[in-house]
DNA sequence: ACCTATTAATAATG
DNA sequence: CATTATTAATAGGT
C-alpha cells in the first residue's frame, strides 16, 4: 500500500502530517487564538529565578536540558554570524558529557596556543634543563642522535614525558582564562564577566594534521596506570 | 587622606559613586521615565537579523563581542543552576582565543572519556597489535620489562607514540558530538539541534592529578616539528 | 513534548 | 559604552 503517513502511530521517518510547527510570524499569527477557544490564564509565564543551584532534581535536569540546548544554539549562531570556531564541553552533575562543535580540533588548537610548564624528570645530560648543542630540546631530537651512553636516561625521560603528557592538561596556569570558575560555583558574582583579557597569541601554524605512520593501532590517549 | 572614592577620576578599586546600575525590577521602575523628559522613538529597537555571516567587519566584531559575552553569561548561569562543569573554547575569525571555564581540566576529562584510535607504528614484537603476555599494552609496560632485543623498536615506537599524541586530538571520530559544525558553517540548518546523543560513558576515574616526577622543565605539549 | 506569559538578550542608535 | 525597542529564550504548567 502506498498511502504512507496517514494515521500510523509508528514513527517511520518524518511523518508528513506533522511537517514542523513552522511558525509564520506576523502573518495571521493570532488567528488561531481567535478561532479556537482561548485558554484564559493557563500559565503564569516565565518567572524570574535566582541564579543558584536548583535543588529539586527533576527541575534541575529539565533546566539543564533546556538551557544547554539554548546555549548550544547561541554558540551555533555566534559561530555562523561571526565566522568563529566554538567548542563547548559540558559535564552534567553526574558526569555525562555533552559537547558542541569541533571540540577535538579546537582542543588541539587551544593546547597549541597555550604552552605550559610541565614536570618532567629527564635526568642529567640528556636534558640538562634545556637545549642541546643542536638547538633542539632533548625530546625533539631523533632517537638515533642520542648518544649510546645516554640511552637509558633517554628512555626513562621519554617514558616520564609520556606519563606527564597526561598530567599536563590539568596544570595550565589560569592566566589566560576569561573566567576561572571554582569547581562548583554555587555563589558566583555573575554580574559582569571579565571578558577583557584577550590573549593575543600567534595566529599562525594551522597545520595540525598530517603524520601518517604505519599500521593502525588502538591507543587510548591516556593509558590506565600500568602498575598501580 | 582617608576620604577615598569621592570624585576621583582615576580608577582605584570599585568607585562607590557608580556602585552598579542595579536595576530594581517592579519597584518604581518607570518613575525615571516620568520624571525625565522621554526621548520619543530614538531607536528602532532590536531588529531581527538573519543568521548568516555578517559582512561588515566592524559590525561583526561588535556582534562577536556582545554575543560572546552573552554566551559566557549563559554558560555561567547554566553551570551554577545545574551544577554542571562547562568549558568553552572560542577562536575568533583571526584566531584570537577566548575561553570560558576550567577549560584545561575539562579538556583533560574530555580526553579521558573519549579514547580513540590512534595511528602508531610500533613494529613487530613489542606491540604486536595489542596486549602482551602480562595483559598490558606495550606502552604501559615498564621500560625495564622490555626485552633487550626489542629495545630499539620500543624506542622508536615510543617516539612515534609521542609524535602521534600530537595528531591524535584532531582525529577523533565525531560520533559523540552533539553537532559537528563544518569548518565555516555559512549556511547551517539551525532549526533544531540534535541534542539527543548523550554519550553515556564511564563516570568514574576522577584521579587525573598526581604524578610528581622530579625536576621541573619547560615542555611545550606540542613540540615544533624538529627537523622539518 | 507543547504552550504562553514573562524575563532576558540584543540590534540599532546616540 | 548607554539606551531602548524589539526579538528571543525560557519557567512554570499541561
Amino acid at each position: 500500500m502506498e498511502d504512507v503517513g496517514e494515521a500510523s502511530t509508528m514513527i517511520t521517518c518524518l511523518p508528513p502530517a506533522k511537517q514542523k510547527p513552522l511558525r509564520n510570524p506576523n502573518l495571521l499569527a493570532n488567528q488561531k487564538k481567535e478561532t479556537t477557544l482561548k485558554k484564559p490564564r493557563t500559565t503564569k509565564g516565565r518567572q524570574k529565578i535566582e541564579i543558584k543551584e536548583i535543588e529539586v532534581e527533576n527541575r534541575r535536569q529539565v533546566t539543564f536540558s533546556k538551557r544547554r540546548s539554548g546555549l548550544f544554539k547561541k554558540a551555533a549562531e555566534l559561530s555562523v554570524l561571526c565566522g568563529a570556531q566554538i567548542g563547548i564541553i559540558t559535564f552534567s552533575r553526574c558526569d555525562r558529557i555533552y559537547s558542541f562543535g569541533n571540540v577535538d580540533t579546537l582542543v588541539d588548537k587551544y593546547i597549541r596556543k597555550t604552552p605550559v610548564m610541565l614536570r618532567s624528570n629527564p635526568g642529567g645530560d640528556v636534558a640538562a634543563g634545556g637545549e642541546n648543542n643542536d638547538g633542539l630540546m632533548w625530546w625533539e631530537r631523533a632517537v638515533e642522535s642520542v648518544p649510546e651512553e645516554d640511552m637509558e636516561e633517554y628512555k626513562m625521560a621519554l617514558s616520564v614525558l609520556r606519563e606527564n603528557l597526561m598530567t599536563r592538561i590539568s596544570q595550565i596556569s589560569n592566566d589566560r582564562m576569561v573566567e576561572n570558575l571554582p569547581a562548583f560555583p554555587n555563589e558566583m558574582a555573575m554580574a559582569d564577566w571579565k571578558l577583557s583579557n584577550e590573549n593575543m597569541m600567534a595566529r599562525n601554524d594551522r597545520s595540525y594534521l598530517g603524520n601518517d605512520a604505519g599500521l593502525d593501532l588502538a591507543v587510548p590517549f591516556m593509558s590506565p596506570k600500568p602498575r598501580q
